[in-house]
DNA sequence: GGATTGACCGGAA
DNA sequence: GTTCCGGCCAATC
């Protein structure tokens, strides 16, 4: 039925393209917000980042963070710890222990492929 | 119907 | 290395 009654298991299309995207993330990799935005051809980083606050706790969130390789203040401790699970490439230095490498660990967007 | 918000991004000072 | 500013676009008030 075409007219829903926003109900609490309604999910913005946009929130359910985004979740779709980060679930697709193989480990070890990480995606920035505006990276998704791209994948996605619609929307912008600020709206990606505002579906992860919400339905983020549903997705390997840790797998999604800013462009500078970092994520906000709070989750830097839980996501550091799934990064090292997971074998994600972090930056090397005695100041950048909390930092993910984006050069190395950026996902392209090509699951499963024979890449490298 | 409009105004505000927000787990952002990139460039400039 | 840091701080500030404008732009971006869907969801929410």
């Amino acid at each position: 039925m075409p007219d829903d009654h926003t109900g609490p298991e309604t999910l913005p299309d946009f929130a359910e393209a985004v979740l779709d995207i980060v679930d697709q993330i193989p480990a070890g990799m990480v995606l920035a917000y505006g990276d998704v935005s791209e994948l996605l051809g619609q929307g912008g980083p600020r709206q990606v980042g505002s579906v992860m606050s919400r339905y983020g706790s549903s997705v390997t969130w840790w797998r999604v963070i800013r462009a500078s390789g970092e994520v906000p203040q709070g989750l830097q401790d839980e996501a550091i710890a799934h990064w090292r699970t997971e074998g994600t490439a972090m930056v090397r230095g005695v100041l950048a222990g909390r930092r993910v490498d984006m050069t190395r660990a950026r996902w392209d967007g090509e699951a499963g492929l024979g890449v490298r």
